[in-house]
DNA sequence: GAGAACTGCGAGAACGTTCTCGCATTTCCT
DNA sequence: AGGAAATGCGAGAACGTTCTCGCAGTTCTC
């Protein structure tokens, strides 16, 4: 028992393959009985288009495809995700996904994938600024990109991030202006690099942006004493990296951390030597979740504006998909330091 | 200028479409010596295969359909997603995702875009059970289906579900063996009901598992003092029922929670009363996140194998697919309570 | 009332693949 | 050496749509 195509419909109905169509789709010139006619015959039998077939026509396939890091640690792209699937829905796209874990290898394969399968254009958080040839192929096959949360300079496309220089600046500001003076920066770095760098390579620019902000918040607040610590993204390495600074001789009042995973680090960790936060240790991070406003006292956080970043990602990859001569644009969003009570004011000597 | 087709490398080739194919694909009866003319003509001229005309041909789309609920609150659907969308790629297989938001419509609508879609089979978290019309669709246009998380009976597909049965009797027992004789449920429910309900319809087999084994746990166990509280997914309601909860007469000793919705909205009202988790009062909930285990005190959770749920999900799939006699098989995996601080061990008077 | 415009519909091509057939040509077997 | 089997390849159909074109038949226009 096959499943009724539109060929089926027409024989129901007494028409030409051709009349169905244009009853099924509402184009062209067909009288308004026949319509009715051929929806009925259509929904007796128990027919639904093939899309398959509609994309292989029309030469596109109201898909979009998804190149993005399922780093469930980390809310910020699980928002990003729904926001986009939710958004491209009511637009009348559906979303395929694929995941990189941050993997340039698998990050090649998946947009060779989507490409192969003809979305209609990609949205991708790009795992590396420093090799984009994967990244021209979109363009050479003719399809539109919008990359998020990341920058690739020199590629065509149009780029949404958001303004984590500022933020990571204000949070020093509000550091300093509660008297800390020795402040330390945990930054996640890419696995694939060695610890043994003394300042490796960023190999994006939202960690880049955040890095820079805390500089030049330390260079403009005459900071003291500022440290910065680069940890491979993998948790017992970043506890160890913790460790070694909280238990150092002169230890900072004050840490910043460049992801949440960083963050549990320093809990974890603190947990472990028994010191509390604030008391013992500040702690500042970035991207919100519910838990960190949950527990007391609260994280103060860097907030990102995940969802209306997902929206306008949605947006302008649609529109270029129906304008092909747009012009890329580089959007970038502002961001929102929410204080809590993970710094504490200490008293002035 | 177009992109290229089969046709264009068969011309660059000097050989027949037919062959061409062939020499790609690896099939059929061809020569060693025509095979890498013909792939390096395709290399030369930038080919790369239309999936979609292949699909087309082939009658299957090495695609899958997820429809679930992208609660980024509740790491669990996102953990599945994820685990998902990497095994399938592993076999060969992209996902197209749907987020219903608990909604019935929207999955309605969802299902009916992905078998149009033709996707070979669907994954789908069925936000209800008492409805499923849409989810016998999927049956009668002869794709396999796999429910996850929760059951709906009466219909024609595998389902993978936890036994939050025996792990939510087992955090009674805990709660019993360390003296707490008054215990409160706070059960998440769909926002779709009245709060006035008295003990609304549980739409989801797994929350009514859950509160089962907490039935069965304080009847075993003689509790004296039991009570279940309903509230709406929702946090201000669900604040607002934590903190009446915590204000009576005889407040409970501990609170069990649904899932970590309410229990982050048990900590905040704590939090707000200045009430300590576990002294003043203890938490256990269902769904392990980092963070549960970061704060001071971790929390006690049932802990559910979400990534071997996600991996078996897909297996059994493509066995459907690959085997479209398969009989139907409910598979139930072990859940695991894990035993932090949040449970107060209260003295015996 | 006669040519012009319009209306409704069918025939057939096209999208890019894969696969079945069949036809030469070569290789094998006795 | 001569038929049988095997090999390599091309022609053409098929998957399910949509859309262009053209052809009748009807309605409009002055």
């Amino acid at each position: 028992m096959r499943k009724p195509t539109i060929n089926d419909v027409a024989a129901a109905a007494g028409v030409s393959r051709a009349t169905a169509s244009r009853a099924l789709s509402d184009y062209g010139r067909i009288s308004a009985d026949t319509v009715a006619a051929v929806k009925a015959a259509a929904e007796s039998i128990g027919y639904t288009p093939n899309q398959v077939a509609r994309s292989m026509r029309a030469g596109n396939t109201k898909t979009i495809g998804l190149v993005i890091i399922a780093d469930f640690t980390n809310v910020f792209f699980d928002r990003a995700t729904k926001g986009i699937v939710d958004t491209a829905r009511a637009s009348g796209y559906e979303v395929l996904i694929s995941n990189t874990d941050e993997n340039l290898a698998v990050e090649r394969e998946a947009i060779q994938t989507l490409l192969e399968k003809q979305v209609d254009g990609l949205i991708v958080v790009p795992s590396t600024a420093a090799v984009h040839d994967h990244l021209d192929l979109i363009a050479r096959n003719n399809k539109p990109m919008v990359t998020i949360d990341r920058l690739v300079p020199g590629i065509n496309a149009t780029s949404i991030t958001t303004n984590d220089f500022e933020s990571c600046e204000k949070a020093v500001h509000e550091a300093k202006a509660k008297n800390h003076k020795n402040m330390a920066f945990l930054i996640a770095t890419s696995t694939v690099q060695s610890p043994q760098a003394e300042k490796p390579i960023l190999q994006n620019s939202t960690i880049e942006d955040r890095v820079n902000g805390f500089m030049n918040g330390v260079i403009d607040n005459k900071v003291k004493d500022a440290k910065w610590v680069y940890s491979p993204d993998n948790p017992q390495q970043a506890e160890d990296a913790v460790a070694k600074l909280l238990t150092a001789k002169n230890p900072p009042t004050i840490i910043f951390t460049s992801n949440n995973d960083m963050a549990l680090a320093v809990m974890r960790t603190a947990n472990r030597l028994k010191l509390n936060i604030p008391n013992d240790v500040s702690l500042v991070t970035v991207d919100d979740s519910q838990w960190l406003d949950a527990i007391a006292p609260g994280i103060t956080v860097v907030e990102r504006p995940v969802d209306e970043l997902a929206r306008l990602a949605v947006k302008k990859l649609i529109e270029h998909i129906n304008n092909k001569s747009k012009k890329p644009e580089k959007i970038v969003l502002p961001t929102n330091l929410i204080s809590r009570g993970s710094i504490k004011a200490i008293k002035a000597k």
